[in-house]
DNA sequence: GATGAATGAGCCTTCATTCAT
DNA sequence: GATGAATGAAGGCTCATTCAT
């Protein structure tokens, strides 16, 4: 994906059909960031990804179907990260939240083209279906187990509360802190946002974070 | 407000510049909710608000220009939401910041069509300065006003933590719920979300709060 | 007509019909000097003159009579003006050329307003049969009678050539001064322009013409 | 460009660029010819060329803009006329005069619509300063070079006169002529506009031009 | 596969005209 | 008479989509 990230690079004469597509969707990403969803083209997504316009429609077949294939090339990029850092956080619930919390701030995820891109496309959910799925709460799975393990650490950690509204609160810190910086005109860091996010664990999990992350 | 609020209906022949305006702008409200920023038309509002659409940029000059005060017509009109709230809550922090907590759930403003057109313009924030400056994590005030309740609180209250962060995170978390309740397939209740937002309040201080709201 | 062409002032609260259509024309004229034929709007002309917007569509059915109406004003104007000069110029041939002549820059025609709408409704008068009747050769009386005097004189005054042909340069030149005026970006003065015309009268009337009229 | 120039005719599926352009511009003199500049419109031009309205705005970015170097396309397009002209013409002046003013009745430049656009032109010129750079007097330097050439004339030919106002005279006769033809419900013939011509070229230099032209 | 010219639907905008006050 | 809000037709422009090369 190094390779096809470099977006003004016309890349060899012949590239293999599923590397064209990510070049395009990576294409798309970046336009949904520098210009917004509502002012996005298909021209624009051509100029950045170095290639000609008729080559976006032959390889998705429409406008629709390139963001809609957007959105799940980042749902299932942001999925396989989180699944990914839950592998490897062992079975402690207090480490594995950690682990999901960081993973929303790694670098792969964290960049600012596609935090953009993701607000982009929950500005326009709302009234398409079809992003819903992808974008509500970013999906079901990832919400359950969050929930779930939020619940383990309430049980096992001697804590009281709600674990669906306090996995919720958690979850809605992290993507506020991602539309903060985004959308604000002199945003604070990513270490700023982090430390917000521990900040909230800390409240509900006071014995396990502080606002530096977890405690040994 | 009441009546021109009734969109389909045509109202009198004429109306005062500045009711036809207010109509206009929430007939706005209700197209950016029903078909999001991207495919809102000045035909949509017209047909929504039962005018011609000619009438449309007689009143506004152009369509940014009408999306621009629309949205400014809901950032004055969250400022006083909150401010009114302010207001009636007299001196006591804790008092101070559930006023907050609930104005952001307050009938007037917590309308579908509302909470769907502030994340509308969320969502195209990012690639337009013009609707920064009202939308970046809401207004400059109105984070200053809570983050001084929220240390006023900790300071009086015997609790540790970084004011700015707690803040942070409880506007967080309203934004948060804001947007679920949007974006989501199957959302949940308006109860359940300022139970969410209670939820972390009572976190953070949980000698005043508790997820029902605040201690008597 | 000098009150009147004070284009800014509302006037008093009610005048004649005829003082108020005179007033909507002489702002017209101000208008398609200002803006050009293609970009005049009834608006333009309503500001001008200083009325309201509605006013215009009342006193002419419409915006084609108002440019109508404001071309037979400009043709009676000029063909006022000529004939007045004729008359005032008593017998003799040569004496009656150099007023038709002069009379083309008399201080009333030849304001810049006034140039630059001539020149304005010449370019439309092609695709328009309603204005070739006026604009064509301006008018076919004018034309006959120049024709009429350039024909005495080369017969009193012991020239050969055509009458026809030399009227009509004669006025070719004069309303080529006209177009000049109007069209050049760093044109040339009154004084140069009548010059040019009596520089061209001298070459065709050498023993009645020099380059600054008239020989006595 | 003979085909090209065929307006109806859809010609090629592809064309090259500039082919397309050409006949786009072309189409665009007939409309300014049929229609005058202010009721030209896009779909006038795209329909006069048989080719889809779409089309305009891809090859030029705008009505603007394809006004402006359809202006360009008929400046040049005169430039060179009498350019080539005076190339062919000799060194001796009141050749080279007769060149120049032969030259703007050529077939090619002196066809019904070329005159009409120019006409159209002239009368917006006023209010565009773009216009007016290829409008005014046509071009600087074809006034200087028609003055130079009519002050070598004075010079070798023992007339006495100015030569500035001589050569501006002649251009506007000619100028005239073009316009009279274009606006004039009865216009008279090529013929009798060049004689006229002729017949003012005949009176500033009697021993070398009579109506007919350059004597021998 | 790849290109870019060509198409046409849809939208924003302007503006002449109407009409209630 | 006078005003200015309201209407709606018409035109310029954008852009997703198609398709000949």
């Amino acid at each position: 994906m190094d390779v096809v990230s470099q977006p003004a690079a016309p890349g060899p004469r012949k590239l293999s059909r599923a590397a064209r597509r990510v070049q395009l969707i990576e294409a798309t990403i970046e336009v949904l960031a520098e210009r917004g969803y509502a002012r996005a083209t298909l021209s624009d997504v051509a100029k950045t990804a170095g290639l000609s316009h008729g080559l976006v429609n032959f390889h998705f077949q429409s406008k629709e179907l390139l963001l809609a294939e957007t959105l799940a090339y980042l749902s299932d990029e942001y999925r396989e990260s989180w699944t990914q850092a839950l592998a490897d956080a062992g079975t402690d619930p207090a480490r594995q939240l950690d682990a999901l919390l960081r993973a929303d701030f790694s670098p792969q995820l964290f960049t600012p083209s596609r935090l953009a891109a993701w607000v982009a496309f929950w500005g326009e959910a709302q009234s398409r279906p079809l992003y819903q799925e992808k974008c509500g709460a970013k999906d079901d799975d990832y919400a359950e187990r969050k929930q779930a393990i939020c619940a383990a650490l309430i049980a096992s950690g001697g804590y009281c509360g709600d674990a669906a509204r306090i996995s919720r609160a958690l979850r809605l810190v992290t993507e506020g802190v991602w539309m903060d910086l985004v959308i604000m005109e002199h945003p604070y860091s990513r270490e700023e946002g982090l430390a917000t996010v521990h900040c909230a664990a800390a409240a509900f999990f006071p014995r396990h974070f502080n606002e530096h992350g977890l405690l040994a």
